[in-house]
DNA sequence: AACACTCCCAACCGCAGATGC
DNA sequence: CGCATCTGCGGTTGGGAGTGT
């Protein structure tokens, strides 16, 4: 059927951003706040259209962004959090304070991948390597018997593992990942409708909550999935370790929750 | 100095969900 | 309830900056 454009593009300026536009799109927002972004450049007096508007604004402009590099604090949590919510790069965003999704997904793209398939892990499972592509190389090692790539992410990791103070789960760990798959996680994750209990106390998937909190795969609407630990399932971890960013078990391994797939 | 190549990030595009009528 | 519109998201791209030859 299609869509109407979102705007009138040959009336609207596109690629990069003047002082000028930067300027008159602050002072409009600052004035009268964020809101209805299609009609926002007209009353702004600026050729743009309301979707280039609201994207400058938000990854750019914002006054609340955190601007310079990224923390290996923040490296980890993005990581760990891709690992739990796959490409769904505003929820990322949303627990990392001062950092926009486009802003994340970019550092993604650009280093984080690179560094999980120095690690030897496969940047979309968070799996080792060599079981992440076995498949796919068996297929491909028909039609190229030279290359041995698993062969090499093996080595990757095994030189990984010397240095990385045993951050990546082993083959072994994986063939067992029951305990890794719900982990003591306390992300107060709103991505199903909030949760509201009586004292409104966030779900704390760490601990299972208290006890008549729903698990974090209820959260999800994942009730009575295998992910679900609600009675006393296999994420009911206890007693682990809550001291810093190690909440979320940064320290200990790199976590697939994959499984819990929301599309 | 000039050119080629790579990297990085701001911005664009299309789609899907939310919302209003 | 169905349609139109708006907003937000994720994937992709273009071009500037940096680096190597």
């Amino acid at each position: 059927m299609g869509r109407s454009p979102c705007c009138e593009k040959s009336h609207t300026n596109k690629g990069a951003w003047t002082k000028e536009e930067d300027d008159r799109l602050i002072a409009y927002i600052r004035a009268h706040g964020e809101g209805c972004w299609r009609s926002l450049p007209k009353a702004a007096g600026l050729l743009r259209c309301g979707k280039s508007c609201r994207l400058r604004w938000i990854n750019y402009l914002r006054p609340d962004l955190k601007r310079g590099n990224f923390t290996g604090e923040e490296d980890e949590l993005i990581i760990k959090l891709h690992s739990l919510l796959g490409n769904k790069w505003s929820l990322i965003a949303g627990r990392l304070p001062g950092r926009t999704d486009n802003e994340i997904k970019n550092y993604w793209n650009t280093h984080i991948r690179r560094k999980l398939l120095n690690r030897g892990i496969d940047p979309a499972t968070h799996r080792p390597i060599t079981q992440a592509q076995s498949a796919a190389q068996e297929a491909s090692a028909e039609q190229n018997p030279t290359i041995s790539y698993a062969a090499a992410k093996e080595e990757n990791l095994e030189q990984e593992r010397k240095t990385s103070g045993g951050l990546l789960i082993s083959c072994k760990e994986e063939q067992n990942p029951v305990e890794e798959r719900c982990p003591d996680l306390n992300l107060e994750l709103r991505i199903s409708p909030p949760h509201h209990t009586e004292t409104d106390q966030p779900v704390n998937i760490k601990t299972g909550g208290r006890s008549s909190s729903p698990c974090f795969a209820c959260s999800l609407g994942l009730k009575n999935s295998r992910d679900c630990s609600c009675n006393g399932g296999i994420g009911s971890s206890r007693g682990s370790n809550f001291n810093g960013y190690d909440f979320l078990r940064l320290k200990s391994g790199v976590l697939d929750f994959r499984s819990l797939e929301m599309k």
